[in-house]
RNA sequence: GCCAGAAUAGUUCAGUGGCAGAACGAUCGCUUCGUAAGCGAUAAAUGUGGGUUCGAUUCCCGCUUCUGGCUCCA
């Protein structure tokens, strides 16, 4: 271990203490591994009565440990005394034993740390000097999940046990208040409250219904890619969701993705299959003409609906589906070209970035684990994984992008540069992708005559600049809490007249604003205003318009925002300052 | 798929081995109001299949779905 700050040892000791409190109530418990995390810890335990965890009862009991200031005492020991030291009988450790195992591999030095008298733990540190240094009302212990050991599903599920942890109460509290806070914005509560997007049992998990508002929304992110891909060279495509087996076997789906993928439908003895990607009919694209390296860069882009069986324990709102559509695109490039695209891409990634007012992402450079036979095995080439791996890290590096690599993150077909970011809760995930492929132009026969008269095969670049639309929208819903900037809101201005004396003028009002292009709707005035206006500002609604005799008298309006009272203007004023800002 | 928890009205929640309750929303009526909840009435629910029981929404089992993890992933 390397330089941990003071809380880091507080929540590694932490996880010790639990380790302890749970052997004192559970001594046959077997201890996995027990380190820190963000906002806290986690230790995995095998051999114990799941039904019989309480864990305000194990925590009272971690902060009995506490209060009686134990020392942790590190010391360095042979192989043969840890081994000695975890394989007491009754009660061994086997899980401790072969971590010991691992650690003799590397050659490493082995040290444990004592705490009190009684508990010992294979570990390299640091720790606190005493219990004494943590505030007893500093932690929680927050969940129990399955957890495989050594993160293997072939291996035996081990029972974990999470916590966090801070430096004091406060900090503990803050961090709870922000947990709460963070779920009034997401995207599934504020979906359901704003009529954007629902999921019906009947119709299947994982399987998002999108509502008019959310509908409203999401076309106009569309309209927005789809004009920006335009003018970027791209061409729009449509093709089927579903395609004969033959097209999955060739592409190599049906050898890497198969458990990803719905069963087959069964029709004159042919198999068709839902598609899980779009890759192979663009393919097909590609092929339907002899093409030419003048053709190329030949950038096809789709919004591209696919659907994947994902083991129902990982579907999540709408930012894991089984059915789903990417902003989707192939470009097939000549070997000269392929660098100066891969600019190109992450050049319009950023753009879009940009326009949304997306900072907190960063780029993950997505190489291939060859250990891993399964996804990697018929990688014969390690060549050209490697030429893929560099021209995509070469434009990383040119274009000044800060990037981290991830060994065995690349898709099964190639490396890639994924865009990350953190979700309301701060886990990780993948916004956007670019993908270098140099297996499709064989497996698919593709091919372009070039200058020199003879057939070569282009590289296909994938890229997804949203991702997938419905993970976007999530992520824009989570980032805004549902105030989306003027141009996306589904309802851009409510018009509310005092009563129904002004109705005539409210619905003149109205019609203009709808003929000027902008989302409007009438309030009934059935109800009072103030009931109204929370009403408006609970639907995120940017600005409101309300209409009272003095307007009417004036033949002016008067404008509320979201953030506050814009005063009395004229309809003509207030179109143009809608549009101003829908522009920019 | 696995581990843990959960499922009551459209939504958020309460409750009980013996007639299922609220708030918001909806509908209808009254009210016509100057910037975040006016008043009244009405309709509306125990996810699903079994078991235990005189009787199950409540207890037990299976299934479905949801939540949080693990593996996986846009």
């Amino acid at each position: 271990m390397t330089k941990q700050s003071n809380l880091e040892k507080i929540r590694h000791s932490l996880a010790h203490l639990l380790a302890m409190a749970i052997l004192e109530k559970f001594p046959k418990a077997q201890l996995g591994i027990g380190p820190t995390i963000e906002n806290g810890f986690y230790y995995d335990f095998d051999k114990i009565q799941t039904d019989q965890i309480n864990l305000p009862e194990l925590e009272k009991k971690i902060k009995e440990l506490i209060k009686q200031n134990l020392k942790f005492k590190k010391e360095s020991v042979s192989p043969a005394q840890a081994k000695k030291l975890f394989n007491k009988k009754p009660y061994a450790q086997p899980y401790k034993l072969e971590l010991i195992k691992d650690i003799q591999k590397t050659k490493k030095p082995i040290t444990i740390y004592k705490t009190g008298d009684k508990f010992i733990d294979l570990c390299a540190g640091p720790h606190i000097k005493s219990t004494g240094e943590i505030d007893p009302e500093s932690f929680k212990l927050t969940k129990i999940a399955g957890a495989y050991w050594k993160g293997s599903e072939k291996n035996s599920q081990l029972l974990r046990i999470y916590g966090v942890a801070f430096e004091n109460k406060k900090s503990l509290d803050e961090y709870l208040e922000k947990m709460a806070l963070a779920e009034r914005c997401d995207h599934r509560n504020i979906g359901e409250r704003l009529g954007l997007f629902m999921i019906d049992e009947q119709i299947g998990k994982g399987l998002p219904l999108w509502l008019p508002r959310g509908f409203a929304i999401r076309k106009k992110l569309e309209d927005y890619i789809f004009e920006l891909e335009r003018e970027n060279g791209y061409q729009h495509v449509l093709t089927p969701h579903i395609a004969k087996e033959d097209l999955y076997k060739k592409s190599g789906h049906l050898a890497h993705y198969k458990e990803d993928m719905y069963a087959p439908i069964i029709i004159d003895n042919d198999r068709y299959y839902l598609r899980p990607m779009n890759c192979p009919h663009h393919h097909s694209i590609y092929k339907h003409t002899k093409r030419s390296y003048r053709e190329l860069p030949l950038r096809i882009a789709e919004f591209g609906t696919v659907y994947r069986y994902e083991r129902s324990g990982v579907l999540s709102g709408l930012i894991r589906v089984r059915g789903f559509t990417q902003n989707d695109a192939h470009i097939y490039s000549t070997q000269e070209n392929l660098e100066s695209e891969i600019v190109n891409v992450l050049n319009l990634h950023k753009k879009v970035f940009e326009d949304f007012e997306i900072k907190d992402y960063w780029y993950r450079l997505s190489l291939p684990d060859f250990k891993n036979k399964e996804k990697f095995g018929d990688v014969k080439n390690k060549k050209i994984w490697d030429q893929g791996s560099n021209i995509l890290k070469k434009a990383l590096k040119n274009t000044g992008h800060k990037f981290v690599e991830a060994i065995g993150e690349a898709s099964f077909y190639g490396p890639k540069i994924d865009i990350q970011t953190k979700d309301l809760y701060g886990k990780e995930d993948t916004i956007a992708t670019i993908q270098v492929d140099y297996y499709s132009a064989q497996k698919f026969d593709l091919s372009y005559i070039g200058k020199d008269g003879k057939e070569k095969p282009p590289i296909v670049i994938h890229r997804a600049i949203f991702g997938s639309f419905d993970r976007f929208f999530a992520f824009l819903i989570e980032k805004t809490c549902g105030n989306l900037p003027l141009w996306l809101a589904p309802v851009q201005v409510k018009i509310l007249a005092i009563s129904e004396n002004q109705d005539s003028y409210a619905e003149k009002i109205l019609k203009e604003l709808k003929t000027a292009g902008i989302l409007a709707e009438k309030a009934t005035s059935n109800e009072t205003l103030s009931k109204r206006v929370r009403e408006a500002q609970m639907q995120k609604i940017p600005y409101l318009v309300i209409i009272g005799n003095n307007e009417i008298a004036s033949n002016t309006i008067s404008v509320r925002s979201v953030k506050n009272d814009e005063g009395v203007m004229t309809l003509e004023n207030f179109i143009k300052k809608i549009k101003t800002e829908i522009e920019k």
